[in-house]
This record gives structure tokens, sequence and C-alpha cells, in this order.
DNA sequence: CATATATTTTAGTTTCAACTAAATTTACGC
DNA sequence: GCGTAAATTTAGTTGAAACTAAAATATATG
């Protein structure tokens, strides 16, 4: 769990979702600098470790943080929060703890081919799916 | 800050330095699976984040826990090391998190040589250096 | 000064978490 | 059914943290 909030992108996810659920599309609108699978993985890192509660409506997935699984910490990051002072650290903390690639400029008017997959497997496309809730 | 305890070794380190200072090799030895430099590279890590305090006396440095500096942390961590449910996670995380290379069984009877290092750098061996408090 | 012990620092290695891009799944509306 | 939008999952890449081993630093002592 400690682990979990360590990370500075999964703190701006609490953020947002602590007051009010939203849904993944408008979280993911809220960091432009990342893209929309990384924040999914992120939010299924927050729901698995039980800091978020998810629920689904239609083809919307929503978040809401669980400000009791935190204990004594969610004062603390509330408090954070409502520092001015602490918004642009974390902004500066975003910047630094970035890891993985960097976006890397899509080829224009090259075909679409990917790195070390010379034949593609099958595809499964069509084929039904059991629902996850 | 809350990078730092995020790792299970170093909440390991602190929990040995809590209620008491210890050397650095007290330390290491409390921690037979990795080797002293890591420990203290930790301990350094630590002291950084201002959550560890430090003493020179004669050859050893003593290390203690700054537990003001975890704030309201401090008491989870307590209550979590008194549990004794938590000691057995701990060791359970300690095994699951463990980084870098593993220990490679050191050749025998092979002469001392290490791997891009053809020719040594001079030896400063005996010349004096600046007292680092 | 030489040797021993305690600790830190450096250089290089390995593992892993955070990421991207693409593919897939799911649900909607026509 | 088809197409589209929302979200997740998969496969692969990258950078940095955690480590090892060796060297350097620091202090004590004969």
């Amino acid at each position: 769990m400690l682990h979990v909030i360590a990370s500075p992108r999964r703190r701006e996810i609490l953020r947002l979702v602590w007051t009010e659920e939203r849904t993944a599309g408008d979280i993911a609108k809220a960091m432009p600098d990342v893209t929309f699978g990384a924040v999914s993985l992120q939010l299924k890192a927050l729901e698995q470790a039980g800091l978020v509660d998810t629920r689904r409506d239609r083809q919307f997935r929503y978040y809401r943080a669980r400000r009791e699984a935190l204990g004594p910490l969610a004062g603390h990051l509330e408090s954070m929060w409502n520092d001015a002072l602490w918004t642009l650290k974390l902004a500066a903390e975003l910047q630094e703890s970035r890891r993985g690639p960097r976006p890397r400029r899509r080829r224009r008017g090259s075909p679409p081919s990917r790195h070390g997959v010379p034949t593609s497997p099958p595809s499964r496309r069509g084929v039904p799916m059991k629902r996850k809730d």
C-alpha cells in the first residue's frame, strides 16, 4: 500500500477522484502527458490496493477514492493538496519521476508495422469474451 | 519522503534503529542477505530524507530514527511492527522486492580481476583525506 | 609507517515499474 | 449485423533503483 501511494502519478489520480467519482477517460484527459492506457494501468493498481472503488455505468467506468483505506495518511494527503506550495512541488515530481519510454514521433506515411513482429498472431476478433463485472 | 519509506528494505532499517541507535555494521549484520555497501547506500538515502540522525564515535558511525520526521506514519509503522502477523509479511516483502543482481558465487582460485578495467587507476592509498564530520 | 577494522564511494550489473503503441474487449447506436 | 467510442490488456521499450564487488576513505593501534 505504501508502495502504491509512493508514486506521484498515482497520488495525482487519487487527488482527482478524492471528492467525486470520475470516469477513466475523464481522469486520463486531466493527465495529458501520458496515454489512456498508462492511466488505466495505474487505476488498476489503485483498485487492487483497495484505494479506489469502481462502478460501471453504460460504457463508462467510474472511479472514486476510498479515503478510509488510507488511514492516517488521508488527512496528510488532503492538507498537502490544499497547500498551494505543495501543488507546485507535485508538478515538479511528476516531471522528475517520469519513467518508461518517452513518446516517439509517429512516422508520417509509413505503413503500420511493429518492431519485432514479422508474423502477426492469429486475430481473435469476433470471438466472444467473458464479461468481467 | 513517501518514496523513501515505500521500500521494505529501508523500513526494515528504520525498525532496527527505531528505539536505539546502532552502528552501520550492526545494522548490516542484521541483514545478512545484502552487502555492507548496499546497507550503507540505503542509510545515506534515509539520512538525506531526514529520517535518521547520525553520529560518529571513533571509527563507528551510529544511526537512529528521527521518529518525529515521520509524522502520522510513525504510529502506523510502530503498530505494524508490534503485530506478529506483519512481521511475517515484511519478510515476504523483503524477498519479493529484491532488486538488482543476485549474489554470484565467487570463482574459487581465480585471480582478482574486474570486468572492464584493463588498467587500474593510480592508487591514492595513504594520501590524506578531508574529514567529513 | 604499516596493518587492521569500519564505513563510504565508485563502477558496473540486473531487475522492475512506468511507460507507448497496438490489439482487444465491451457497450452503445444505427 | 456494422461502426464507433470507452476502457482494458498485451507486448515491447526504457530509465532508474537496488544491488554486487572492488576500491577508496577514515580512524585506531602497534
